[in-house]
DNA sequence: GAACTCAGTTAATAACCATTAACTTAGCAT
DNA sequence: ATGCTAAGTTAATGGTTATTAACTGAGTTC
């Protein structure tokens, strides 16, 4: 889209932003929106202080890149499960393979977006509102045209509580420092996903 | 246990408490912790400001009366659905069951207890870890009668990963606000533990 | 290489907020 | 009735923190 300068001092930018949205990703999973400074912020980054307002314009607006950039993350891969033209149980399958591993290897940012989400600013917050429903609907989609005899709040409630389920290791690993069986846990999660939305 | 004096103070005092940790619940649960003032604490029960340091030693003893007390119904309930000497599938539904009703009633302490955990005290953690610990094994215990050749890490994995389903609707309804279908979810959510935990 | 840009720094500034102090008053016991 | 207890109030107090100001210096451009 738009020109790369591409100099040496862009590049630093680009990646002193990165980092500081990786730190506080880590930040915020462990303490909260309210509970990290942002002085927290910059020295989590290598930079100290305010440092961190030539990247964002404060506090909230990098909560916002995160759970922007998180959203669009998730409704860019569950859009390329259901492009990829299978039929739709094996969508459903990859619609699950796809979250479970999203879940699995950034607890950190699925925790801060059901954690933070009401920090967001107001026009943050719609677009992420936005993002969701969108990734969300793909699922009550497909949920739609394989039991045709469920209705569409029913299977809204049922994409969540799926949501909920493979979410919840970030939440045991936040809650216990339990580590799950590393790459264990993932044929489980699939396997309870799959058979929790199968209905008897 | 102890006397109870049940005069006209006492009583005012304990109606308090329990206003206080009820209006606590709903604004934690709304901002979370660390978005909460004691002013707005105060406020939110009828008084004002520092009172409540009347009736607790301060915020985070506050959260730990309201988190311990959750975690020590839950494990109430569950050790109830045990003592209820059904068969092992029965009991299964039985703690299914009471997981569910808790969720759909009490949403806001739900959703205090996964966020809010990491503020409390290092003794009020202590206590909610050991209570929830208890609470988890009842459902692992189960679980092993009835699934024997699971290992008890995998047990625990989908112990924690039916709450997490359970517990999206209070996440949903923060999220949305949407109400979900009223009564409508407990069938729903009761069938996708079920079937979650069935294995194929 | 001279002018400029801009990521960084350290020092204000200004709220906000948990907790404590000092005081007031309604209820309880003798 | 009278003194005491304790729940409540409004004013400090002290610390934390998001944000801005003023300044510095390395990298970029011409």
């Amino acid at each position: 889209m738009s020109e790369s300068p591409a100099t040496a001092r862009t590049q630093a930018k680009a990646n002193r932003r990165t980092v500081l949205l990786d730190s506080a990703a880590a930040l915020f999973a462990q303490r909260g929106f309210n509970g990290v400074s942002i002085e927290d912020l910059g020295s989590a980054a290598g930079v100290s202080g305010p440092a961190v307002y030539r990247h964002f314009s404060g506090k909230q607006a990098l909560l916002g890149a995160l759970l922007v950039g998180v959203s669009e993350d998730l409704l860019a891969g569950g859009r390329a499960a259901l492009a990829a033209g299978h039929d739709d149980a094996a969508t459903l399958r990859a619609l699950v393979a796809f979250h479970v591993d999203f879940a699995l290897s950034k607890p950190d940012v699925i925790r801060v977006q059901d954690r933070d989400f009401d920090s967001l600013s107001t026009e943050d917050r719609r677009q992420v509102r936005i993002l969701q429903r969108a990734y969300v609907e793909l699922w009550v989609e497909v949920l739609g045209r394989l039991y045709p005899d469920r209705g569409a709040d029913m299977r809204r409630l049922q994409a969540h509580a799926v949501f909920g389920l493979i979410n919840s290791t970030p939440h045991s690993v936040a809650l216990h420092g339990r580590r799950p069986g590393a790459s264990g846990a993932r044929p489980v999660l699939e396997a309870m996903a799959w058979n929790g939305l199968a209905g008897s």
